[in-house]
DNA sequence: ACAATGGTCC
DNA sequence: ACTCGGACCATTGTA
């Protein structure tokens, strides 16, 4: 049922009379495979998951993609010329500085020069050479020139490429609206995916990222309003992992980062720097990914020890959490597979694997599936749940993107303020879990500012 | 067409 | 020897 890569828009060229043959083709292949599979789900415990989630899901995502979502065209095309402008320059000052020109897109001819020519101190080998990461260039700033241009060039040219010059001529065609395909399968946890554009990744972080969020805006008369679900990966591991610590820290609405770093600098929590608690978040999130003392000291760039001493500490505070991982690892090598709270299973063959490196992968999995496919059907119920309240109420606000932990609906001025309550209620109170959900909220013209 | 590298998001 | 979970995509370079 697989189409050519280039097949996808064939619609728009054949006639209705071969489009009908291949659409009811399609609808009767699914039919064949639905049937084939239903004892299968029955007997994986999977039938209500399917009926009663997945299945449902089907006509909101395919509303969402019709529906798409407006971006702001002469936006998009001022941005496009400004970052063109803006890499030229860059393009010719690197060349400057290089002594030559060459392909700055070229990884293995950036390495050529950083490394042979001007003989700066090689990092982290790959397999064809030696890296010109991020991390790399970031460390080599401060001894040239060079490696801070090609920096600035990647940003601006990641930018440009991926996204205004996608966006721009996605958008070009139709009223500016951007259809993206929201896809069930294809994640190993459960998660949605978002391709073709991907909406799931676009930039926030620079200050150029976020003018490209600008451009995602509401049509005339409307509003973006944004629900996203605070720390929803934390608060599932507090559920699981039953750890009273971590409980009653989201119970009492505290800090969770800066309660972390309290800990593991022994220092009052009024004392904590924002350098400890950014140490402390990526130990959190470290903890959710099942890394290691080694990867957390290359994340954090210290030692080995120190990393060590800081997971000590975590594990001293949240006791519980210790517990969970060594249970979760143990369920998996005993059962085969994980699973998160409505059922979703997935197989772990490499649990048992003789090759280290793949059985702690397998083990890092363990851990992390329960938590982000348990986060993940947590916003899928909530999905539905929205979707069904706008119909009951008749609102004529509708949901527009989903981004793993946050919901993004176009909603008409005059519904905001009822439709905002509408979002916060369904997203929080779907689900009861040992700690409570927590939603922020934000009403916008674009997904810009303050995002 | 495909692998490798690098980079964006949660 | 060990390098954090889950995605998608652009570009280069080889086949």
């Amino acid at each position: 049922m697989t189409r050519g890569a280039k097949g996808d828009d064939a619609f728009c060229r054949v006639g209705l009379e071969e489009a009908k043959d291949y659409s009811c083709e399609d609808v009767y292949g699914a039919l064949a495979l639905f049937e084939q599979q239903q004892p299968q789900l029955n007997e994986l415990g999977l039938w209500k998951l399917f009926a009663e989630v997945e299945g449902p899901l089907v006509p909101v995502l395919a509303r969402m993609e019709r529906d798409g979502v407006l971006v702001d065209r002469d936006n998009l095309q001022e941005l496009f010329v400004e970052f063109s402008d803006r890499l030229l320059a860059l393009e010719q000052q690197i060349y400057q500085v290089a002594g030559k020109e060459f392909n700055i897109n070229s990884s293995q001819q950036l390495a050529d020069i950083l490394f042979e020519e001007l003989e700066l101190p090689r990092g982290r080998k790959t397999k064809t050479g030696y890296s010109t990461d991020v991390k790399v260039l970031e460390r080599l700033s401060s001894q040239h020139e060079l490696p801070a241009l090609i920096l600035q060039y990647r940003n601006l040219a990641k930018l440009t490429s991926t996204y205004v010059k996608k966006l721009s001529s996605l958008a070009a065609k139709g009223k500016g609206r951007i259809h993206s395909s929201f896809n069930q399968c294809g994640t190993a946890t459960g998660r949605l995916s978002s391709s073709k554009p991907n909406l799931q990744n676009i930039p926030i972080r620079t200050p150029e990222g976020k003018r490209i969020r600008s451009a995602f805006i509401a049509k005339e008369g409307c509003m973006l309003v944004a629900g996203d679900y605070s720390q929803i990966d934390l608060r599932v591991f507090a559920h699981y992992s039953r750890d009273q610590a971590l409980i009653d820290a989201f119970t009492a609405d505290q800090d969770v980062h800066r309660k972390t770093a309290a800990e593991i600098f022994r220092v009052a929590p009024g004392l904590v720097t924002s350098e400890m608690r950014r140490v402390a978040k990526t130990i959190n999130f470290g903890i959710v990914y099942g890394m290691s003392s080694f990867g957390l000291a290359s994340q954090l760039q210290v030692s080995r020890k120190e990393a060590q001493i800081f997971i000590d500490r975590y594990f001293d505070l949240y006791a519980g959490v210790k517990t969970f991982m060594e249970q979760i690892i143990e369920q998996a090598e005993r059962d085969g597979f994980v699973t998160t709270l409505l059922g979703r299973r997935r197989p772990l063959p490499e649990i048992h694997s003789s090759n280290r490196t793949r059985r702690e992968f397998a083990q890092r999995t363990a851990i992390n599936t329960p938590i982000q496919g348990t986060a993940a059907d947590i916003i899928k119920l909530a999905m539905l749940e929205v979707d069904r309240r706008l119909r009951v109420e008749n609102f004529k606000g509708r949901m527009i993107l989903q981004v793993h932990d946050e919901l993004v609906l176009e909603v008409p001025e005059k519904e905001v303020e009822a439709t905002s309550l509408l979002l916060n209620d369904a997203m929080e109170n779907v689900m009861t879990l040992a700690v409570p959900l927590s939603v922020n909220l934000q009403v916008s013209r674009d997904l810009g500012v303050g995002k």
